[in-house]
DNA sequence: TATTGTAAGTCAAAGAAAGTCAAAGTCAGA
DNA sequence: TCTGACTTTGACTTTCTTTGACTTACAATA
């Protein structure tokens, strides 16, 4: 039922603020209850993001990561084969960007670490560094 | 509430001068909530410089500063030479998150892009590449 | 210069929330 | 019936905030 409650919180937004003595209250259970619901139905695992703050005004805070995000990135990740050029990590970023799976600072980071310039090696063997730093950079960037 | 007012205060200015009597009475609380506020909330570590004033007149400035974390990360880049090996990025990224000028999202993206397994080329050049890519990324974190 | 009023600083105690953990309870399936 | 996974409960802990009595610094004025 606490779980219930709390999913229905979140109507189209993705992120909560709920108070523990409030909610052991409406529901007539110990605080200690909402914690349990917390730490076994909003896992990382199950795609949601927990943070809290104790002393007055303190409060539960619940994030949901949007997994279709990470899928995104999955599918990206396998169609990208052994070589990849400048320019067409450019358009993966554009991509990214657009459908707002990395921010804009990862967007850079991404691009610095594979742009020509800093990839001294040569040509032969530069495409392919690009992907594999690329494809390993993305999958850091899959969420959990 | 008051953390709000306070950053509200500052419009585009770096630099704001308040009376702590003022405050409370704004926010009917006793005028050491305020200096609670600022102890918490205005931290060299969060970028603010405090000073103040007793007597007649008496003020409290804050001063938001350009973060030491620019300026923390420009001298790491410069004291980094035209190589550096996986086990120094190690250590300067622990560093990086103990003096929190990265996230730990930023400091996977970091390791992943200079790490030995993806940097597949040849050893001689291997610690001077990643010295490139560690560098560059580490610019692009500057700016912001 | 001494006095007085004004404003900020300090600190410890009390209050408000959330966290932890282990013991006890429930219940389905072997 | 027994077992083990899941749930409930509550005593105790930790963290953050609020409050107020007392102190210190500065400025204006006699």
């Amino acid at each position: 039922m606490i779980e219930e409650f709390i999913k229905e919180l979140f109507n189209d937004d993705d992120y909560i603020e709920i108070q523990r003595n409030d909610l052991a209250e409406h529901f007539k259970c110990v605080p200690s209850q909402i914690n349990y619901v917390i730490a076994t139905r909003f896992k990382p695992s199950q795609g949601y993001y927990v943070e809290s703050k104790r002393g007055g005004g303190g409060h539960i805070s619940i994030r949901k990561i949007n997994t279709t995000k990470s899928n995104y990135l999955m599918h990206a990740i396998a169609s990208i084969g052994d070589k990849i050029t400048s320019q067409e990590v450019d358009i993966f970023l554009s991509n990214f960007l657009s459908f707002e799976v990395v921010t804009e600072k990862e967007a850079k980071l991404l691009k610095v670490a594979t742009s020509d310039n800093v990839l001294t090696v040569p040509q032969n063997i530069k495409d392919e560094l690009r992907a594999k730093i690329f494809k390993n950079m993305l999958i850091n960037l899959v969420e959990d």
